[in-house]
DNA sequence: ATTAGGG
DNA sequence: CCCTAAT
């Protein structure tokens, strides 16, 4: 055996390919360390941006541009509209003068675009400030001892937006024992009054323990709520008990992870205090899983989005609580900044046509009932203070409305993408199809267009070579397709907006509807600082999104070894990976680790994507050969 | 920047 | 995949 092997090895290839050393800065493009976001914004920034946009597409008509309509793939928020009622709420004209997309955002814009946080001194309250006059969200706890509880938003404004919520088990006992924070989701039914912004939830029952709270809409029929104690033990599976809707694996946690750096400083803290799962492979469940009950407030760090970024400005920030947009943007700065531009005043996107609009047309009456966020995650300490809380919302909230909105129709579920029809034409003007009528608040800009090509593919030619929309697509689904984007009926008629491939090492997609904020526990009532505007920077470096390796990735890197050996990853990289941009020589060579460890469990054991017994014995082979020869020194010189 | 290992 | 220590 070890006969045939080495003369294998000897005369077919283990020699060393006369691969030069690359250069310096060939390796520096292999590398990939964490990149920093030079785009974050903080959630004050984003609403700042929102508004700005908003205001934007009230002039400069938003839409129309085929480009942004064909991307219409997160709708965060939604809004049900409804025919005019008698009450007094307000109601939207349609008037000749543009569509009804404009006419809708212009409204948005009118009641988001013209407040602006401004948090107040005082730990309870975060103000919305509107031009003018102030106006409030109450978020009241109605029933604290039923699981499903319901929180009222109860706007003070002329707009009669009840939304009402259930938190689940705000302090059920099942979820008392949770050693995590508690997590909010609020799913699909936050409803932000239009026009109203006070939010002070002012009845949550003191929360002593960690707990999780999941807010959701009444209607919902579901399900998420029924197990809290399921997620007791890993905080994060509580996403996909939230949702019902959709299979949802632990998309939350997936992202969701601890800087180095924080993790660093956790380290000198108790060991009992604990950050985040975040591996969904239990066998990589990683460290740092300790509960944060016992974390040193000051310690606790609030985390946005399923990506969850340490805070990159606390200190700053009041209190320990920032926002993360998340660092999405810098892959596609461009994207990003598109529409964020809207905060600087120009027009984001170009005007679209409107139809022509008979102005002797009777008018179609419409009201909106109300925005609703559909999901929210938020992970908060259990001693946090309500104060937090509430702010931790509104900042989820905030955040969400901060990528920039589009607005989108929507008619019997079907998406109405052609902005040149006129209500007539849709059909919109139909009393009967009034109802079925919706219209969807959608982030705008963080969706990077998907890419055509798949530069990862370390295999160009190979035909069998994965292609990218469709073996990776699995991954920046579950991302882009949060759970708000399912707006409810509404059914995304046409995909057009095909994920982009995991492949963006910083995931714009992670960014927008999904919010995961962590509050931090400490003196967040003392705080009331306005937060920095840091729009840029932050360190936060997001954990890689997993990218499992094809079959023929495998092989490449299998014929690779073999050839090269087991202690020359750089090389190997450059000799199968070179433009597999995402796989770097570590990759590699955990790669390799975790194939060698394949081919020694028995195949009932193994997990994921098969790999076919062939590559497996060579793996085994090459590694046995390999080793040898590093025990071999004299021989290994003789090699090379 | 790489390598080697532990998590 | 991440994190680090050691090169």
């Amino acid at each position: 055996m070890v006969l045939q092997k080495r003369l294998y090895y000897g005369f077919d290839g283990y020699q060393v390919p006369s691969i030069p050393r690359a250069t310096r800065s060939d390796r520096r493009r292999c590398s990939f360390r964490k990149k920093v976001d030079d785009n974050q914004m903080c959630a004050f920034d984003l609403l700042a941006t929102v508004a700005g946009k908003l205001l934007l597409e009230e002039e400069s008509s938003p839409s129309s541009s085929g480009r942004l309509s064909e991307k219409e793939l997160s709708p965060t928020l939604q809004v049900s509209i409804k025919k005019e009622q008698q009450h007094e709420d307000k109601i939207l004209k349609v008037e000749h003068c543009g569509g009804l997309e404009s006419m809708i955002t212009s409204d948005c814009s009118v009641n988001v675009a013209k407040s602006k946080i401004q948090v107040g001194s005082f730990e309870n309250k975060v103000e919305l400030a509107s031009s003018g006059y102030q106006e409030s969200f109450d978020c009241t706890v109605v029933d604290k001892f039923k699981k499903q509880r319901n929180i009222e938003l109860q706007n003070t404004g002329n707009i009669s937006n009840i939304a009402k919520a259930d938190i689940c088990s705000l302090d059920d006992p099942t979820l008392r024992d949770r050693k995590h924070p508690a997590l909010v989701s609020v799913e699909s039914s936050m409803t932000l009054p239009l026009g109203t912004d006070h939010f002070s939830c002012g009845s949550f029952p003191a929360i002593r323990e960690d707990v999780k709270l999941v807010i959701r809409d009444d209607d919902e029929n579901s399900s998420g709520c029924t197990h809290p104690s399921s997620t007791t033990t890993k905080s994060f599976r509580a996403p996909s008990c939230v949702g019902n809707r959709r299979p949802r694996n632990g998309f939350a946690s997936k992202y969701w992870k601890v800087t180095p750096k924080l993790k660093r400083e956790e380290k000198h803290f108790n060991a009992d205090s604990e950050v985040k799962p975040v591996y969904h492979h239990r066998k990589f469940c990683y460290k740092y899983q300790r509960s944060q009950r016992d974390y040193p407030i000051k310690k606790r760090k609030l985390y946005y989005d399923h990506s969850s970024v340490p805070n990159p400005d606390r200190g700053i920030s009041y209190k320990g609580i920032t926002s993360f947009p998340g660092k999405k943007f810098s892959c596609d700065a461009s994207a990003s900044s598109a529409t964020m531009c809207g905060a600087s005043g120009k027009p984001v996107c170009l005007p679209g046509e409107y139809g022509t609009f008979q102005s002797e047309d009777s008018h179609v009456k419409l009201r909106i009932k109300s925005f609703k966020i559909p999901e929210l995650f938020i992970e908060i300490p259990e001693s946090a203070t309500v104060g937090s809380l509430k702010r931790t919302v509104m900042e989820a909230v905030t955040k969400i409305l901060g990528g920039g909105l589009r607005v989108g129709v929507l008619l019997q579920g079907k998406k109405l993408r052609d902005d040149n029809k006129t209500l007539l034409q849709t059909g919109i003007s139909d009393d009967n199809k009034l109802d079925a009528l919706g219209f969807s608040l959608e982030p705008s800009g963080s969706l990077a267009s998907p890419p055509l090509h798949h530069e990862d593919s370390p295999f160009p030619l190979t035909s069998d070579s994965p292609q990218p929309l469709t073996r990776y697509s699995p991954t920046p689904i579950a991302v882009l397709d949060p759970p708000s984007l399912n707006l409810g009926s509404f059914v995304e008629s046409d995909h057009d907006s095909a994920p982009s491939p995991p492949d963006m090492s910083i995931d714009k997609n992670l960014t927008d509807s999904r919010a995961l904020v962590v509050v931090p526990a400490m003196n967040v009532g003392a705080s009331a600082v306005v937060p920095a505007r840091k729009s840029k920077r932050s360190e936060a470096a997001q954990r890689r999104i997993r990218r499992p390796f094809s079959v023929s990735e495998v092989e490449a890197l299998v014929q690779a070894v073999e050839k090269l050996g087991t202690g020359r990853w750089r090389d190997v990289k450059l000799r199968a990976f070179d433009n597999a941009k995402h796989r770097t020589y570590v990759d590699l060579k955990d790669k390799w680790k975790t194939l060698v460890h394949t081919a020694r469990i028995s195949p009932q054991q193994r997990r994921g994507e098969p790999v076919p017994q062939e590559l497996l014995d060579r793996v085994l082979n090459a590694h046995a050969h390999w080793a040898k020869q590093q025990a071999k020194p004299e021989t290994c010189r003789r090699l090379l």
